[in-house]
DNA sequence: GTTAGCACTCGATGCCTATGAGTGCTAACG
DNA sequence: CGTTAGCACTCATAGGCATCGAGTGCTAAC
């Protein structure tokens, strides 16, 4: 026995009034659907067959059925279409995105809740990581007597800042001459190459041990990965789902969310797929083995890559996520286009 | 009828009680109480007093009494005792700041978290704000062949950046020339002067309108106070009070904590007073009438104030949620001390 | 002023039954 | 042989009802 067109069918029509209603779905309901021009014996005979092939659940003898994740697994990879996102919606990311946002943190807190409203699940946006940058330049800006904040600026134009001390004594055009001096040093070097740059560095500072040994670990720092930026949107729209109506169940998913390091990792995994979706077991983070996680990629001035998605319950409006997602991807890029 | 000392300590005793296990309190348990020596009859008649008075509640006629929103004003203005925070929950909030933290966003988010796992409610933490600070120097870094990020270096070392257009053909000296030209115009000046400043910067810039305005827009954008940094820890844990059982009642809530800039607001009005305790209605937040929030208010350095807060039930326990926030202020203002 | 005693209240708990949506199976049908 | 009508069966759910017991208010005695 095997998953011929019809069963196809019935399968869908289970699955879009599942979605919708949060129910488990009976023979009759699916028969008295518009264009489907069978008993409800013949679904019943049917679904028995797609429970068999492990594509329904029955809560119990005398319900209705609902899909089983393979189901949704079978749904996302063949049956579903999706499509693209309306004009009016897409106006409406736009106007979400009105007025000029200068801070990344601002830009990626601002998706997370236009996604989050507009699918009505919780959403999350993971700020683009740089792939190993070029550095560029370094310039130190005096915040005090002996204070400086060393700006380390990276090919594409995105800058990561250190606190450094500096002696006391030295005037500003000194600081602007080591600021010349170093960058002449570390100029167009990969982070990986930083240990010969700044061995060249070491000569010349050769009266200076402190300074030299604290810039070297300023730079060091600045260089390794951030801690990922990750923003997270209507949070609370889980409990709204019925399958969370259990207190217990509800907690245990918001305090995942809450890990923002899982949580991050878990998208960074998805930056390299410009769609992902994971079904309940598919997702690997503990806590959250019944709800399903879309994702799409993102990729600002072709250098960096960050990703977003969308978490629910298993039983998601799969397609509608996906172009919301997709909507978003393109406003991203377009308001990134605009002001980079 | 006044609330003599016996009734004073059978509110106690209720509240204590009420705390510990949010089910309304009968007169038998307080009888039994070590140290009460009255029958549960004279409770009874008490506890009549009491709730004529405004400070208990009954929910229906045969169950126990609870403590009125404001019983628990009462209990923190008058009946309760703070006391110190024990020696090994002061090696707590140091340990969970063992490793050196760098960015502001870190500390306070760690803070937020610390604070939530001691007290076992919600935390919020509000980065401090600086006061009315005075401008100290502008220096300009380039980030492109057109672009330059432009930093802002306040009085006390804190700093904010900008980006803004340069004209492509000029060389970094010449940057750097601007930098200090500019700085000469807005040294010492507050953020209130800075219209008379940049006039006198607008002579000297005549051959660059375009660059000017510029310039301007992003100085006055910097100089605009910035959207406070918020943190939270353990929402999720409002869901483990038994007052949240209803989802409803806990969408709501963690909604409302969603809204970080109300929440940063309602902080913000807290920074001046050295602690605070607003308790159910008295938290002008809508979603939150049966919450109660404690708060503390912090000052770094002498100069940023922040402060940070506690979320719970009404039933809170006050006494502990004060005794932990003032741990941790002591924790901040030190890690500040050691590092600033 | 305190307390024992008692009738009373009322939500919570548990049990029973009726209901009805839904199933699986069988036999008849085209 | 696939489809369908019919029917017995299952089982979660809801409503009705009696019971229970924690807790109260009141009164009378101490």
């Amino acid at each position: 026995m095997s998953l011929d067109d019809r069963k196809a069918r019935i399968l869908q029509a289970i699955i879009d009034d599942y979605v919708l209603t949060a129910i488990p779905v009976g023979s009759r309901t699916i028969s008295r659907k518009q264009g489907m021009g069978l008993s409800s014996a013949t679904i019943r005979n049917e679904m028995s067959d797609l429970e068999e092939l492990g594509y329904l659940d029955q809560p119990h003898t005398s319900a209705g059925r609902i899909p089983s994740w393979r189901a949704y697994r079978l749904y996302v990879d063949h049956l579903m279409r999706v499509a693209g996102l309306p004009m009016e919606d897409q106006r409406h990311i736009h106007a979400m995105f009105s007025n000029r946002m200068h801070q990344m943190e601002e830009i990626i807190a601002s998706a997370a809740n236009v996604l989050s409203d507009m699918t009505d699940y919780t959403a999350v946006v993971l700020a683009p990581q740089p792939a190993a940058p070029t550095l560029r330049r370094v310039q130190f800006v005096r915040i005090s007597d002996e204070r400086a904040l060393m700006v380390v600026v990276f090919e594409g134009g995105f800058t990561k800042e250190a606190l450094v001390s500096v002696p006391r004594d030295w005037p500003d055009d000194h600081l602007y001459m080591l600021s010349t001096m170093v960058t002449q040093h570390i100029e167009g070097r990969s982070p990986t190459q930083l240990e010969d740059a700044l061995k060249g560095l070491s000569r010349d500072l050769a009266g200076h041990k402190k300074l030299f040994t604290d810039l070297m670990d300023a730079v060091k720092e600045s260089v390794s990965p951030a801690k990922p930026e990750l923003a997270l949107g209507g949070a609370a729209k889980m409990l709204r789902h019925p399958e969370y109506a259990d207190v217990e169940k509800a907690r245990s998913i918001l305090s995942a969310l809450e890990t923002r390091d899982k949580l991050a990792s878990v998208l960074a995994n998805r930056v390299a797929l410009e769609f992902s979706v994971s079904i309940g077991p598919e997702i690997e983070v503990v806590g959250m083995e019944d709800c399903s996680l879309v994702t799409v990629s993102y990729r600002l001035g072709g250098e960096q890559t960050g990703a977003m998605g969308v978490i629910g319950p298993t039983r998601m409006h799969y397609a509608r996520a996906l172009s919301v997602l997709e909507g978003m991807r393109r406003a991203l890029v377009q308001i990134f286009d605009e002001e980079g």
